[in-house]
DNA sequence: GTGAAAGCGCTAACAA
DNA sequence: TTGTTAGCGCTTTCAC
């Protein structure tokens, strides 16, 4: 069903059946208004929105760019992002990088050539693409792992928490819930190590003493929490607290204590980052410093929008991360 | 950038542009080649295909519905699908109905106007617009939560694992582990309960008696898990074998256990179905029936796209179900 | 109030 | 070997 055919059945010209389907229709008759609309309804046509899209040179859709929806970091994101979408009319298409900056361009080009409104973007670990990404004219939105060149970019929209600071805070909880041997797990590559920065200056706030044998950085990964952890004890038995870069991590370092038989929280405190949906179901449950991605998402989301819509300014907006406390601290 | 950006620079017509992109350049010049080739790298030019797709009726997308992306269960099979569509040249875009089946038909509708060439449905588990839905003429596959009457359905593939028979195998592996007092946990509303039915016909296999208050039905949650553990081993403490409908259930069967202080598995067993990606990292360990969520993305995608583009008749396709031995039976 | 016509970027006959 | 042209379904002036 084209518009065409509705016109022609409906006895309008196309023009008509334009106007009525979009609403521009003060011009005419109530007559018609209805003739068009009882057609539209009885064959259910749905106006084709490439072709709209082509003519309009917008496509009501907006790109998401992520590393992998697999990540459980991710699907509260996209979800937040795909109601915040919807509820305005626009649609969300979106292509997992793999993490790999050469898949991240690839992606790009694809959304461009769909036409998206605009792109809503996290960048892989790995030496990224940013550039041209960032680069060109499409509206952007940075959505964490914000650079610190991105920051001075003001042609993009930045949605994050400070991770240095969540580090920062999460390592202060577990010295204040007692803990005087504290040990980092994290990832060797988040944006210049924020986080292991942010376990640093509480060291230092602390004036607890620097040890680098106490930190162990590799991926985002469980293994990673759950070799860290080992390493980290057989080293050093007395560690009694363990600020992990994300939740997957301290999930594989709650699996390492446990086979260790080290008992959590009394002889070693676990501490995340993120609030993962699984962090509920751990052994016992996991605190966390909660990311509220569902609205990080919906935040992106309204702050692209606004800007296609209104031309409102891209901004930067930074959350704050929230203490979930539950069982291992 | 456009077409005709691209053949003024080059000087040469938007025909001759279009030929050597899509590589319809038999009748082409080398040295013409060469000069289109440099102009559209030198620009970095990248075809529209919205206005491509508009033109040939096929956008190389194709559609995907389902629940919630949110839910461990969809993010591999989504992996799976864009993999597979990636490696053939196709985009993916989804949308997530939220288990609501008017939602479903808006998504259809959005991917329809977007001109997906073809979509891969994951029913909503509430009573689905799957009429609205599958019996259009847009080619379609079924992945998971296949009905009864999708398999008469000659229009559409189907993708799936036959739960009735992994719940029954569940129940044997119970059974053979040693349990005789196995309860159910499951959702209500699986189609026609298929799952339930395999813990019906397990338990008759094995001649052992029904009694309705070993089993709890709600959702697919692990609130469900939770609560209906503790349910049935309030009635019967003698219980020693948990079947649950799907992972999650699990997971909150095994967080009831622990407070109830049972030890698993010497006490009571438990086996989950789905090896969602956390089924590794519950304490103890997860046994549970794998499904081989990415090979079925995949396999949808494959399915799909062979009948787009050799007109391969869309099939049914049953997967098995694979027993993943951890440490909770 | 309504419709004719141009054109969005591209492909595919067909003509030259 | 290359270019001209019609048209995909739609929106949007502008004329009637």
């Amino acid at each position: 069903m084209t518009i065409k055919e509705v016109a022609r059945i409906a006895g309008v010209s196309i023009a008509t059946v334009s106007k009525v389907i979009n609403g521009c229709d003060e011009h005419i008759s109530e007559a018609t208004r209805e003739r068009v609309r009882a057609v539209v309804a009885k064959y259910n046509y749905i106006p084709n929105s490439v072709a709209r899209g082509l003519k309009t040179r917008k496509s009501k859709i907006i790109g998401i760019l992520l590393p992998d929806i697999t990540n459980p970091y991710f699907p509260q994101i996209v979800r937040g992002i795909e109601d915040a979408a919807n509820l305005r009319g626009y649609g969300v298409v979106f292509c997992n990088t793999g993490d790999n900056p050469d898949r991240e361009v690839e992606c790009y080009n694809f959304l461009r050539s769909k036409m998206v409104d605009g792109i809503i973007f996290t960048r892989s670990l790995k030496r990224s693409a940013r550039n041209r990404v960032l680069t060109e004219d499409l509206p952007a939105v940075v959505l964490d792992r914000v650079e610190r060149d991105d920051r001075a970019d003001k042609a993009c929209g930045k949605v994050y928490v400070d991770v240095r600071r969540t580090m920062y805070d999460a390592t202060m909880k577990l010295f204040q819930a007692g803990c005087g041997e504290i040990a980092c797990l994290s990832a060797a590559s988040d944006s210049k190590s924020d986080r292991f920065l942010g376990y640093l200056r509480a060291l230092e706030t602390l004036d607890l003493p620097y040890d680098k044998s106490y930190v162990f950085l590799d991926k985002f990964t469980e293994d990673t929490g759950y070799r860290g952890a080992k390493a980290v004890l057989e080293h050093h038995p007395e560690t009694d607290g363990l600020v992990c870069g994300n939740d997957l991590i301290a999930i594989g370092a709650l699996q390492a204590l446990s086979e260790l038989e080290r008992q959590v929280p009394r002889q070693v405190k676990v501490i995340g980052i993120d609030n993962i949906y699984f962090s509920n179901f751990t052994t016992p449950p996991l605190s966390t410093m909660g990311q509220p991605t569902y609205t990080m998402g919906e935040a992106a989301a309204s702050m692209l929008i606004d800007h296609l819509e209104y031309g409102k300014p891209l901004f930067e907006c930074v959350f704050d991360h929230e203490y979930i406390q539950r069982q291992t601290v």
